[in-house]
DNA sequence: ATGCCTATTATTAATAGA
């Protein structure tokens, strides 16, 4: 199964390149960012067209997020953060697709610091890390997949002493990032590339894509549960190539199928004996 | 420190992104 997240810039505008790379890529799960647009102009039967079903929550100009999925129904748990009731802003979208709960999300970017979109920005990631903390707690497969406007170290961006005071590098973001992590959830590109330089997001700006002076701010965190099951990591940078890209570029992992637990599992559990190691896989995954 | 580019919204300029 591949899950997926693409933070599109403009889901209208950008529609021929995400149809393209749906067509191309076949992911199972995708979450969008930044469609820029309100709920009644998604363009859901482009989409449809293209083999997918989805949920959206869009917002006029901003922000919006999105999931999509080829084959199994979305049943939609959370269109909002907790914590915040006054919050407006389309940047959380949550639901289960076969057992698995997808969180969809899109941080907010926080610039300039000091000020207060960064001051909302550490907020939100306080409210996610509650709200994670929770998923935990139930025990399920969860996967938090977006655009978390945050390299989590020097090897996520190409000029780290360039960013030192930028929203998306700031110490206490990364710090935030670190803590949210540290509750047991894994970065799964990081933790099949641990020294690889690898970006999910280049400027318009300076040939930023050329000269591949990028940043790694697109992430896909797992559960506990889930995290065995990872198999394969990576960005399909050549996207960012196309005619009319988004900055970003669309990031990816495989997932092993769940298989239902069989007979002789379920009588070594019932017996309490340890179930043999799984045999390792060959990784499939190319940055 | 700022512009470099690209989008949206609203009227050719402002705002946001990262």
């Amino acid at each position: 199964m591949i899950v997926a997240t693409y933070n599109v810039n403009g889901v209208n505008g950008r529609l021929p390149v995400l149809l393209k790379w749906l067509a191309e890529a076949k992911p199972d799960i995708v979450c969008l960012q930044e469609l820029k647009s309100p709920d009644e102009r998604f363009p859901v039967d482009a989409i449809r067209g293209g083999g997918y079903r989805a949920i959206w929550r869009g917002q006029k100009s901003w922000n919006g997020v999105a999931i999509l999925s080829k084959s199994g129904s979305i049943v939609e748990t959370r269109r909002q953060l907790p914590g915040d009731p006054e919050d407006g802003q389309s940047r959380y979208l949550e639901a289960e697709i076969g057992g698995v709960i997808v969180g969809c999300l899109y941080l907010p970017n926080g610039n300039p610091w000091p000020g207060p979109k960064f001051d909302y920005k550490l907020q939100w990631f306080n409210r996610l890390g509650a709200h994670a903390k929770q998923l935990l707690g139930t025990g399920k497969d969860v996967v938090l997949a977006g655009d978390y406007n945050v390299m989590p170290t020097d090897l996520d961006v190409y000029k780290p002493e360039r960013w030192a005071n930028d929203a998306l590098f700031r110490v206490e973001v990364r710090e935030a990032y670190a803590k949210l992590l540290a509750q047991g959830w894994t970065d799964a590109l990081r933790k099949l590339h641990p020294k690889e330089r690898i970006y999910t997001f280049w400027d318009y700006f300076r040939n930023a894509y050329t000269r591949n002076a990028g940043l790694r701010i697109d992430h896909l965190l797992l559960s506990p549960s889930l995290a065995p099951r990872l198999e394969a990591a990576g960005v399909d940078r050549h996207a960012r190539g196309w005619d009319k890209s988004s900055d970003h570029a669309p990031t990816w992992i495989i997932l092993d199928d769940a298989k239902p637990p069989t007979k002789a599992v379920k009588k070594r559990a019932a017996k309490k004996i340890a179930t043999p190691a799984r045999k390792k896989k060959t990784k499939r995954g190319a940055v």
